[in-house]
RNA sequence: GGGGUGGUAGCUCAGCCGGUUAGAGCAGCGGACUCAUAAUCCGUGGGUCGCGGGUUCGAGCCCCGCCCACCCUACCA
């Protein structure tokens, strides 16, 4: 019955941006969407602590890491007003309390299967990557990512089986007891697996990690690979390795869980995909029943680098153009495959065109007209008899369940598309109707365009009413301002716009 | 080097298992209406479906090669 979803935790080096602005805004649709259709629901996020690059950002600033994680934390924790998050869970793996005891709990769970093993490795090593690059992949010898030389690191770690788990992953992806989405993505993972799953080292020396991370279990030389540590917080947050009420806990939202869902970026498939879940069942541990990988937003065309300085900070697009047009265009035009361009210019066109133009107005006119004509009191009818009536009252009833599809196959796009459609069907619905012509007609002594009149506008209003309740997921804000301004049963409030239009920001801000 | 994804109207994208004249929205053009946030509604122009072959009665969809963009991953067959 549950629904448990999650984000990747990001390392927190820096602020975040509109990238993880989609992902976290991706997972609160469907959390605020199934809260909405009644199930329990889990939302979880974070931040990622213990990654080598905090250290070495901390250092670049002149603070302790302990400072620089606890304040870009904040940045994280802060996007849930800005971004109308609703995570029920926020995890700081090197702060949280349930963290620690859960990771050790999951390693010597591994470590009880036979699957870590100490070897001695040698290699070239990035630290702004995290990892070991082959000669062949230097450029001139450096990181092709960061230029830098990496280290010569040649030390005893430890390691996990996942050479054997080759056929378990198969078996679990190809039957859908973990279902990766899109389709594409679980076919690249099944093509990954068959290309050769090697062992993969899970801690690193704590000289090599600046004594920063989760300490190996019984091997006080080592810490955990950040990595190990990091998808760790899943369970642990839910109460793995921790007391008996955290096992509890931890059995409704994960053992015994319906649905439990990671959204992640597709630049961290092979550590969810194949590491994770390796690592559970080696630890006896349920897997994941959902992965869905989102690809990335591009700015104006490129991709986003600091470098490139074209970062959109998510938080001062909010304080621009608020908070549902941001996240209405996250989800209304992402698409499901490929990456997306974000522009402002796109961001105030979707926004007027279907927030301000489209629902906005519609729920406006209906309210003001049923204002104008009835004194705002809403007379339904008991029986629909008109055939463009019954099938306007169809498209509302289908509303709901085409959204339910959508969503249960991450598809935002399709879900705020149906929902689009049927406003677009309202719109059309007052203009073949035109209430506005069975005022005049009532007004002249025709009983039955008042009768008409009625229904007319008792559809309208049911369809408003409809609206607000199913944007919820999606722009929960303007979501409240139109249930409120539709009232209940057969009142509505004093019309006001719920959605001005955007207007673009003047020409002298370029160049 | 290996694997993958995308390349469809000016723009953003749909096209399920191959099946009539390839769709939507936006932008453009023309018209209607007045309840409404200069909103809404109707009509309309616009495409060699990246390129070249092939399979088929029939291909945007399948196969082969190539080009472009991006992602993952490696010197292992």
């Amino acid at each position: 019955m549950s629904f448990y979803v999650t984000t990747a935790i990001p390392y927190v080096n820096s602020a975040p941006h509109i990238g993880f602005a989609l992902e976290i805004v991706e997972a609160d649709a469907l959390a605020r969407h199934h809260r909405h259709r009644g199930k329990p629901v889990r939302f979880l996020t974070g931040t990622d602590d213990n990654s080598l690059k905090n250290v070495k950002a901390a250092q670049a600033e002149g603070i302790t890491t302990e400072e620089l994680v606890a304040r870009n934390a904040a940045l994280f924790e802060g996007l849930r007003g800005p971004l109308a998050l609703s995570f029920d869970d926020f995890i700081k793996t090197s702060s949280d309390p349930r963290h620690l005891p859960g990771v050790e709990k999951l390693w010597r769970a591994c470590e009880a299967s036979g699957d870590l093993y100490k070897k001695h490795y040698e290699g070239k090593y990035c630290v702004g990557c995290e990892q070991f690059y082959a000669e062949a992949d230097l450029v001139d010898g450096k990181c092709p990512e960061h230029g830098v030389e990496p280290q010569v690191v040649s030390e005893e770690n430890w390691f996990f089986r996942l050479s054997k788990y080759a056929d378990d992953l198969k078996r679990v992806i190809t039957s859908g007891e973990l279902t990766i989405e899109p389709e594409s993505r679980k076919n690249e993972v099944l093509s990954l697996i068959d290309s050769g799953l090697q062992d993969f080292s899970v801690s690193r020396s704590v000289a090599r990690a600046h004594g920063w991370g989760v300490p190996v279990p019984g091997d006080p030389g080592q810490v955990m690979y950040v990595w190990f540590d990091a998808l760790g917080n899943y369970i642990t947050a839910p109460g793995y390795g921790g007391g008996e009420d955290d096992e509890q806990n931890f059995d409704t939202w994960w053992t015994n869980g319906e649905t439990r869902a990671h959204v992640i970026g597709k630049g961290i498939i092979r550590f969810h995909a194949v590491y994770w879940p390796a690592m559970l069942i080696s630890a006896g541990v349920n897997l994941p029943t959902h992965i869905f990988v989102h690809d990335y937003i591009t700015v104006d065309g490129k991709k986003i680098g600091k470098s490139l300085g074209n970062v959109i900070d998510p938080v001062a697009v909010t304080a621009e153009y608020g908070t549902d047009a941001l996240r209405w265009w996250l989800l209304r035009e992402v698409p499901k495959v490929g990456d997306a361009d974000f522009t402002i210019d796109r961001l105030i066109t979707r926004a007027n065109e279907d927030l301000a133009n489209g629902l906005g107005n519609l729920v406006n006119r209906t309210v003001s007209m049923v204002h104008r004509y009835r004194g705002g009191t809403v007379n339904t009818p008991d029986t629909l008899v008109d055939e463009g009536d019954r099938t306007f009252a169809q498209t509302l009833q289908n509303l709901p369940k085409e959204i339910d599809t959508a969503l249960n196959a991450f598809d935002f796009r399709a879900a705020t598309g149906a929902f689009v459609k049927a406003v677009d069907a309202a719109n059309k619905y007052v203009d073949t109707n035109a209430p506005w012509a069975l005022a005049k007609g009532e007004k002249g002594g025709s009983a039955v365009d008042g009768v008409r009149l009625d229904t007319v506008l008792a559809l309208l209003v049911k369809a408003c009413r409809v609206f607000g309740d199913e944007l919820t997921p999606f722009a929960p804000a303007l979501a409240e301002k139109i249930v409120a301004q539709c009232g209940e049963a057969e009142k509505v409030a004093t019309p006001a716009p719920v959605f001005p239009r955007l207007e673009a920001p003047t020409a002298t801000t370029e160049g």
